[in-house]
DNA sequence: TGTCGACTTGAAGAATTCTTCAATTCGACA
DNA sequence: TGTCGAATTGAAGAATTCTTCAAGTCGACA
């Protein structure tokens, strides 16, 4: 019994939904990082973030070794810099559309 | 009190992962269609139907306009195929070693 | 007007995901 | 060995999202 293809690809996007998830591929699409370094850059408590590691790991996006005391992550294909500019690029459309409805929602009610 | 892009994204993936939502996007590509022709691609109770278009509306990527009796969607001007291609691209990898999902991938059925 | 078909909405419960706390593992080092 | 720092895990409750059903709106048409 296969997992239906649009079934997968609603998991993938559902594995990006999450501030701290899209918020560390941003920060290793710079090149690896140790999860320290993850910490300091993201305000979240270690343990909040280490699930949300989890999560991206279990899809496979990420890898983590260990090297002496600290995990290293990093991004396990080259795509995601891609991936984030369509979505940017559709993201910025979507906004100033809504921008423009608000402005004239605004002149409606004035 | 701006929203954080960070989490603008994450709503704008979360927005995208579920399946019925994919494959209407995915329908839309194609041009116009009415939530008649829709329920009949898709596996769905029309209430259901209903939530996810709804859902997809209030994020502003598709729109709807009434003609006649029925309801016709569209895609809102973004070009949502280059998303889905980059996600595409990221799936093939991460399903590499999972060639049952593989195939299906590389023709893009669903 | 009254009814039918197409679609949407509200509400309630089920299911999933998030956050947090406490406990745990693993390596480094005295 | 014992302890410390780094990171993960399990579990419980909170919050969010999904699904379904019943009721509702809107246009077409007799």
């Amino acid at each position: 019994m296969p997992v239906p293809l649009y079934q997968a690809k609603a998991e993938f996007f559902r594995m990006l939904g999450h501030p701290v998830r899209i918020r560390v591929l941003e920060l290793l699409q710079d090149g690896p990082k140790a999860v320290r370094d993850l910490l300091a850059e993201i305000e979240v408590e270690p343990s909040n973030l280490s699930a949300q590691l989890a999560v991206l790991r279990r899809s496979g996006i990420v890898t983590a070794t260990r090297e002496g005391s600290t995990v290293v992550y990093a991004l396990a294909g080259a795509d995601v810099a891609d991936l984030m500019k369509a979505a940017r690029r559709i993201l910025t459309e979507l906004l100033a559309g809504q921008n423009e409805l608000l402005a004239r929602l605004r002149e409606d009610s004035a």
